[in-house]
DNA sequence: GCGTTTATTGGTATTTATAATCATTATTTG
DNA sequence: CAAATAATGATTATAAATACCAATAAACGC
């Protein structure tokens, strides 16, 4: 489930945060989105905006701001040269496949490590906090490409 | 088991690499360290080159084409600036548990992974070859330290 | 070994991404 | 609505990644 989108302001809110229509905009193109570059954002955010144009340094300040608060996480793919951000789940983490030919990329729901997470734990005696994990490989269309 | 020591000559030689000194630093430096950054590694090229030394871009560049042939893999971690490098171990591959605090990094031997990789291959229709995953937490050190 | 071919190297320059700065403008609070 | 606080836009600074090219070194055939 995504998170709601009418209770972003009181999160806002709650990190020291101002309600400004750039962080809103931002915010619901995250939304309705797959993960962004911070390039490919600023061109929507071009795009959709209103009023006035949001410059391109407050679209990296949101994303930074909105990192720290972890209303987002960054993620960094073997093919893609700049980070891309998506908004946190609250509920489940996502995990990526990606095809490294034509770079697309599927969200999977499904997550795994939990059992394996406890037992590194233990063993290791580390207080596991999270864990990113990405998985490579060609595409079905690809992979005929390929032929 | 680490790679042989005395074939990697014939390694540089099977993908048109000739054997230089430079090349031959930085590998042996590689296997004797835990995976480093390209400064770090430029630094302990400087520390152990005996004649001449080794510039900034040629370290650069070999990192670049060891990664391309696949002698080391890079690796980007949340806690480190600039991606780590270190040698691919052809039997076993390794995951990185890393302390959030203290930047202490932990190589873990088991991958729970295979089966949950084929799982994600079928569903997708994917051809998978590899994948990325990483623990992140905080070390016992560290744990102590935060009361 | 010796000359030829081919790739590497050092040094520098360029490009790009990330981050800092600061005066102006907007949002929040009481 | 005024005062306090934070955000914004535009620019600049820093740092990382990469491209360039003339000089040099390694490999190959003889």
């Amino acid at each position: 489930m995504k998170q709601d989108s009418s209770c972003h302001r009181d999160f806002f809110h709650h990190h020291q945060l101002k309600n400004t229509p750039a962080r809103d905009l931002v915010y619901h193109l995250l939304q309705d989105h797959q993960p962004l570059t911070l390039e490919a954002l600023f061109k929507l955010v071009t795009k959709h905006s209103k009023k006035k144009n949001i410059s391109h340094s407050t679209v990296f300040r949101i994303l930074e701001q909105f990192s720290k608060v972890k209303i987002i996480e960054k993620i960094i793919l073997e093919t893609e040269a700049t980070p891309l951000y998506q908004l946190i789940d609250q509920d489940h983490h996502h995990h990526q496949l990606v095809c490294t030919s034509c770079k697309k990329m599927v969200s999977i729901e499904e997550c795994p490590l939990s059992n394996y997470e406890k037992k590194v734990a233990n063993q290791h005696q580390f207080l596991i906090h999270h864990h990113q994990f990405t998985l490579y490989g060609l595409c079905q269309d690809c992979q005929v490409d390929a032929r």
